[in-house]
DNA sequence: TGTTGGCACTCATATCGAAAGAGTGCTAAC
DNA sequence: GTTAGCACTCTTTCGATATGAGTGCCAACA
């Protein structure tokens, strides 16, 4: 549909955006991309360009702007490239794998590192976490009726949360319990499980039934209710960016941040099964418009997480793309021990 | 040594400056505050006031701003009078009753409240755990010689965290090193039985006592290192202020909010034993002078909650103060159960 | 002695017009 | 199909000017 000219304006307007942050004009183009063809030649085409959707004018005397489908094209080719990571890559990896605290810390950590590397926000996800393995549950009694659930998921992942149960077991009883369901569950997960437990657990529970089943409904909710975990860092540092220097669009991405559910759909739901996914713009929805989503599943955590990047459209796609990938690549070994 | 008259006009440009965010001019409080005296005699005493250090002139043909030294007299006389509450703290109230998925989610909720509440960053912080009774130790092998760590507080606050030991244990005997601590500790603040745990756990367990000494050793580290745990909330609403449209002022409080450590030692270090503490501007640090914080313990959590606002110089600290005390007495219910 | 009205002065802000500059669209020639 | 040339548009910048808020000070007044 492109001739091959209209493509390399294409790109090189992109290009030069992203570099520069001021709109492209052909004169530009012409002299730093095509040197083959004069300004007037560039203007003919970007014209035509303009009128199938890939450039906009902020006013007429202005050069181009590109439009998502700009972007989308430009993603989409270099994509195909291969990326050389940044030199500094090396030792991130090496302060990541020095953490040793635990997967909260770790994912913490990558995340304020995407976005100190990338002048984005990082975002670290850990996804379907009702297919991880379950590996430990407790119960311990807070006084009354409420119980605290404690769910260590394989690798070394903390649920937990208070439950109400209709009447008060003794601390005894919810070791009991907790052993039952272990004895079910543990080395599972608990999508392959749920329903066995229900079934076979409450055997010989006859007098508390009721309340280890609501035990067992609140486990289920917990379970469900934070199936994905989610870490954001660097929020800062898209404050440095000419993009967000406009108040008013920066507040969208921040209230956006402490939305912490539906941050963790978007992060879920554009993400793809294997290597990085680019979504641009409206592509993702009409708030996030002047934004772009930057997702790759990492090796870590038996491929469950997520590391992504959310930044302005005009973000360095190419480096954050390097940079995710090789972060990503490297996370298996840290999250493991 | 301030007359009668002066301290009514420092408070009133406080007040005036307060309400409109405009430089604060003879005339205005001539005509709003002091309807006896003229401007001319107004001026008089601003230019002694000047003098004393209670305002500034942003320029010459401008009107005055308070000092910090002009605020914290503000601070200090509104402190005296009681406050009346804002109708919505009922809601409030009630909502945060209703939350029941544990402490985290209590003070997670509460601090976004505030923060959507005061148009400030709200804060809230759990200080001084070591004094908190422990309830439940546990120990989980994630493979290898890495351990999670699972202290259960008192109330239900769950800490986390890997530990290496020197050599490897079997879950059981980590149960068994469980059993023990718990047997000293369950029921007793850290910062109580600490020593008693180095001293007498260790019986029996010769063969392994170096191991399980490093996880004493660990598990105190975790347990000083996470003496308190901060909740952050409501960054986006100080945006809507007028004071923070400055790009420049913002950022320098959102890297604050994303260093937690650095946060929690100052909500530690500004909050006072009883009642509301408010720290002005430069009172604070170099860094802070932009900004206030106002910060009270609350009746939660055997009076280790401490709940705050981070907002400009210029907040409403009238209402700010009445919305955290209200909100601070009501917290005991939600957290105990 | 403290208070007040008057007035000159300062300085930020708003407004206007002119000039500059970037970039386009179109046309005519190659 | 490509290019040079040129008129045109629109933003941005700059300086000059006017406006207005607010001060500081002085002289008069109670």
């Amino acid at each position: 549909m492109l001739t091959e000219r209209q493509l390399e304006i294409v790109l090189s307007v992109v290009y030069e955006y992203i570099q520069t942050g001021e709109p492209a004009g052909s004169r530009t183009i012409s002299k730093k991309y095509l040197r083959g063809s004069s300004p007037a030649t560039i203007r003919n085409e970007m014209a035509d360009l303009e009128e199938m959707g890939y450039f906009y004018q902020p006013h007429t005397s202005a050069g181009r702007l590109p439009t998502s489908t700009a972007y989308r094209l430009y993603v989409d080719s270099i994509m195909q490239r291969r990326r050389s990571a940044p030199a500094e890559t090396e030792k991130w990896k090496k302060e990541i794998r020095e953490r040793r605290q635990g997967v909260d810390s770790i994912l913490g950590y990558v995340s304020q590192l995407l976005g100190k590397a990338t002048n984005c926000v990082g975002v670290a996800a850990l996804s379907a976490l009702e297919e991880v393995q379950i590996q430990r549950v407790n119960f311990v009694r807070l006084g009354g009726s409420t119980v605290l659930v404690l769910i260590v998921l394989e690798g070394g992942l903390v649920h937990h949360a208070n439950i109400q149960l209709p009447c008060e077991l003794s601390q005894d009883m919810l070791d009991e319990l907790a052993r039952k369901i272990s004895a079910v569950a543990c080395g599972h997960p608990w999508g392959q499980v749920r329903d066995a437990l229900f079934t076979y657990v409450l055997d010989g529970l006859e007098r508390v039934w009721d309340t280890c089943r609501e035990a067992l409904v609140q486990m289920d909710a917990i379970l469900n209710r934070r199936s994905s975990r989610l870490f954001v860092g660097g929020a800062q540092h898209i404050l440095n960016l000419p993009d967000f220097q406009d108040i008013g669009k920066f507040q969208t991405v921040l209230s956006l941040l402490e939305q912490e559910q539906a941050l963790a759909d978007m992060v879920e739901r554009y993400s793809i099964k294997q290597g990085v996914s680019v979504t641009i713009g409206e592509e993702i929805s009409e708030e996030m418009k002047e934004c772009s989503l930057v997702l790759v599943p990492a090796s870590g955590y038996g491929r469950r997480t997520i590391l992504g990047l959310i930044g302005p459209l005009r973000m360095d796609y190419e480096k954050s793309i390097s940079i995710l990938e090789t972060i990503a690549e490297d996370l298996d070994d840290s999250l493991v021990n």
